[in-house]
DNA sequence: CGAGTATTTTGATATACATCTAATTAGATG
DNA sequence: CATCTAATTAGATGTATATCAAAATACTCG
C-alpha cells in the first residue's frame, strides 16, 4: 500500500514537526554540539534531548561521533537536501495516492447509481453526474455517427429520461452534435 | 522568542507530518478534488477529511472553491515551493535557535565552575574545559608578551594549578609560546 | 577496580490530536 | 417552504508522543 518513498517522506516530516527537534536542527546548523550542550540551549533535560536526537538519527538527518563519554551530534546536510528536494517534486507526491485508488471513487459512484445496466436516478451533484455520463458515453463507438433517434435509444436502455441525459452529454462535451448527427468527441 | 519564520516552518512540517494529510496532498497533486471524493479515496469519513483540509488551508498549502454545495480543493504549489525552498536554506535554520541563546551554555558553565574570580576546579570534560580556558585567556592583553612567570601569576590568581592550565591554554592554541615568551593568538 | 561524568533506557504522566458519530449549516431542487 | 445533499462543527474516545525522574550503561581516570 504505502510505498517506501511515501514512508520516507512522511518520516522526514514527522521528524521535523516537533518544536524541540526543529530547534535542535537549528542549533546544529551552525555547529556540532553535545547532548548536554543542546539540553542547556533548549532548556530541556538531557534524556529528552537524547530522545529527540535518536529520532533525528533514525531518519538520517543527524549523525554522531563519540569523544570520551561525550556524544557529539552534527547535521547530515546531504540527507536534508535530498529529502527536501524530493518534497519539491510534484511527481513524487503524485505517487502517494496510487493511481489504482484513483478510480475507487468513480467505481463507488457507479455502484451506487446503477442496478445492472439500469441507472436508478440521475445524480444531482455535478461531479457524480459526470462519472455517470462518462460511463454512458462508453456505450457509443468512437468514430461512428448517430442520429438523434439512435442516441435516444441507446441512452433509453439505461434510463427513461434520455432527453436530459443527451443534453448533459453534449454539455459535458462528451458527445458532439452537428445538424442532427451525433458522435463521440 | 520563537520568530515568525520559525513558526511558519514548524507549522509547515506539522501540516505534512500526518499520513492522511500527506495522502491528501498527493491526491491533490494530480487533480482538484471534493471532500467526499477525498474521503472515498483515503477511506476516511468526510468530517475527518474536512478537518485535515482545514489544517492544510490554514498554512496556505491548499485552497478551495465552491461549486454548489460542493467544496473543491486544490494545491497551492507556490506556497509548497516557497516553504520547501526555505527549508533547504541553512541560513534559515540557523535563525531557529537565536544567537542570544548560543552563549547560554557557556554562561552556565562559568557560573558552575567559578566562585567570583576563583576557579573551583578544572572541568574534566573537554567542552567545559574549553569554555573556562576561553574565559582565562581574556585575562591576557592581545599583543602583549608575557614571561612564563607572569603567565603563572595571572593564572594563579584564579586557580592554584597554574602549570596544568598554562599547558592547556597552549594546547588549545589560545596562547602561543616561543623560547619562554607567551602571547595571545 | 572504584568514583565520577555523559548518555541512554525505562517507566510514568500529561498533552496533543486523528478519528468517529451526531448535530448543524448552507446550497439546490422540486 | 420542505427536502435532499455536501460540508462543517461539536463532542467523545483512543492513540501517539513529549517530557521528566530514576535507573542502567559506557567511558575515563586515579
Amino acid at each position: 500500500m504505502a510505498s517506501v518513498e511515501f514512508s520516507k517522506v512522511l518520516n522526514f516530516f514527522k521528524a521535523l514537526s516537533d518544536e524541540s527537534r526543529l530547534k535542535i536542527v537549528g542549533a546544529l546548523a551552525s555547529n556540532e554540539r553535545s547532548v548536554e550542550e543542546l539540553a542547556t540551549l533548549l532548556e530541556l533535560k538531557a534524556p529528552t534531548v537524547s530522545h529527540h536526537l535518536a529520532k533525528l538519527k533514525e531518519v538520517g538527518l543527524v549523525d554522531m561521533r563519540s569523544e570520551g563519554t561525550t556524544h557529539i551530534y552534527h547535521l547530515v546536510m546531504s540527507e536534508m537536501r535530498s529529502l527536501a528536494k524530493r518534497v519539491l517534486s510534484l511527481d513524487t507526491m503524485e505517487t502517494f495516492t496510487e493511481e489504482v485508488v484513483a478510480d475507487a471513487w468513480e467505481r463507488k459512484i457507479l455502484g451506487d447509481f446503477f442496478v445492472g445496466q439500469k441507472l436508478k436516478e440521475i445524480p444531482a451533484s455535478r461531479k457524480k453526474r459526470e462519472v455517470v455520463l462518462r460511463w454512458l458515453v462508453e456505450r457509443f463507438n468512437s468514430g461512428k455517427r448517430y442520429t438523434e433517434k439512435e442516441v435516444n435509444a441507446i441512452i433509453g436502455k439505461h434510463h427513461p429520461d434520455f432527453a436530459t441525459l443527451r443534453r448533459e452529454l453534449i454539455c459535458a462535451k462528451l458527445l458532439a452534435r452537428e445538424s442532427g448527427i451525433y458522435w463521440r468527441t
